[in-house]
DNA sequence: CTCCTTTGTGAGCACCGCTCTCTATCTAGA
DNA sequence: TCTAGATAGAGAGCGGTGCTCACAAAGGAG
């Protein structure tokens, strides 16, 4: 909580401020958050078109006083696209049971990518549960987050915002997800409950292979495709059913329609 | 061409205008469709922030006289998402290799459901290719047709407009493509290529026995269920790769690693 | 105690969606 | 053929937006 706000600061003030007093700093990121905090109340309620001037109106402020701690509304946008990634790798590795040595947004900036490979691959087995349990409540907890709060989940999986190229920062964040469940697919496989017996070919599995050296030690080539293929077909689940897609055709049991294809998932990869 | 002009003006016009001259009639449609086309433009390059002052100023007249064309923003919209749906859906039949006898746009208004219906249930099987032939064909096809124009892709499988509710008109357009696949699978299933061993259970697969019967009759319900998890699987796919989420990860071989998860997608159903 | 960084204000610019009034034009029917 | 009415466009205007700038208060650092 302390050790973050040195971290806010240095990221978002001038490049002299590194010696501010403590109590600056502090107040400084406490008005960070609460304007992240209206912002996300506005974006629960209105959708995506974030009012900057409406986010300074409830704060009782000017509007131009928002742009000393957000340069652009877009900079406000990548903010929140890395709180909304962050609270849904955490819900998702709570349901998978991992230890989450990293926690939150603790990451060091810059490093949030190595970071979180070790993270994912230093945890271990939850107790007494099968690959395929782990790997269901991972993505049923990403699908319970985004009905929670479908505009976050728009946010991160939806079109990107026009002319908005998705910053340095983010990268980190966005992968925390899919590194967890190819995680959840590695551990499985450490403990012999999958058989990986057909090789994959083609130049994509050459380059499966480098991201699977890279973040999942040990884990062959076609559980990476797998694995990948896996969250892929998890977010175009979750995405299809929050944007309407299912409408007239499953409307009553979507939990267990999302079920149906997260086991169809696992069956790929081999889980079961 | 000609017949679509007397829908076009019953649909934006106002009620009383259906005697109205046919040459007025025209040079309306002619001036809905100049709309339409400059707005593309400007989505493919701005992005899906549209302007309609832009538009207007494009087109050398006032902005107020796109309202006589337009009620609202929204409106254009819409009729630029059913557009891309129908365009979608054409790409994809044409893979197929449907006979699609209603062709583009010129199903009837209110009876679009039931025309789709009857056009993905009519047609064929395509001269010698396999089942799986003709869903890789498809899957490729909307793929190559997203690669296109990625913004008409992100205004129809992108997160929803904000306070943007599908109207009527699109509903028919939207399951076009999903409609496209279940047939195939459905003819790939009446060519013996599938065989439905294992049924599935749950509320949900009562919902996919209504669905397949209403659009594919003769459709067990798991075939149902596969098909629209590998239509989901597909627009899942698809919206990774356009918006960003492979990036890192597959950079070279991206329509390889798409193929890899469309097989996989198949291998579900039953195709092989 | 003085400097200077930081924070907030309010005016202002250009743009947006949308509405309104007004005018020119063109069609339909007597 | 002439007229009444529908139609298409123009332009001003309203409230909203993102963002910039000059300026004033306030606080910490030397």
């Amino acid at each position: 909580m302390l050790g973050e706000k040195q971290e806010q600061c240095s990221r978002y003030g001038t490049l002299a401020s590194m010696s501010a007093s403590g109590v600056r700093a502090r107040v400084r990121a406490e008005m960070t958050e609460e304007i992240k905090t209206v912002a996300r109340r506005h974006l629960a309620t209105d959708g995506a078109n974030l009012s900057l001037r409406a986010v300074a109106r409830d704060l009782g402020m000017a509007s131009s006083a928002v742009y000393r701690y957000f340069a652009s509304r877009d900079e406000l946008l990548t903010a929140m696209i890395i709180d909304a990634y962050n609270s849904l790798g955490a819900a998702a590795e709570a349901a998978a049971g991992q230890t989450a040595a990293g926690q939150d947004a603790a990451s060091p900036a810059g490093a949030g990518h190595a970071a979180g490979a070790g993270r994912a691959a230093g945890a271990g087995r939850a107790a007494g549960r099968t690959g395929l349990e782990r790997f269901l409540a991972t993505t049923h907890a990403a699908r319970d987050w985004a009905l929670a709060d479908p505009h976050q989940w728009a946010l991160i999986y939806g079109s990107p915002v026009p002319g908005y190229e998705a910053p340095e920062d983010t990268v980190g964040p966005a992968t925390r997800v899919v590194l967890l469940i190819a995680a959840v697919v590695r551990d499985a496989y450490g403990n012999g409950e999958i058989d990986d017996r057909e090789p994959i070919t083609g130049r994509y599995a050459e380059e499966l292979a480098a991201v699977g050296e890279k973040f999942t030690p040990g884990a062959p080539p076609r559980l990476v495709g797998t694995a990948m293929s896996a969250f892929i077909h998890m977010s175009g689940a979750i995405s299809a059913e929050l944007f309407g897609q299912l409408r007239n055709s499953v409307d009553d049991d979507r939990r267990g329609f999302f079920e149906f294809q997260m086991r169809g998932a696992a069956h790929l990869i081999g889980l079961r």
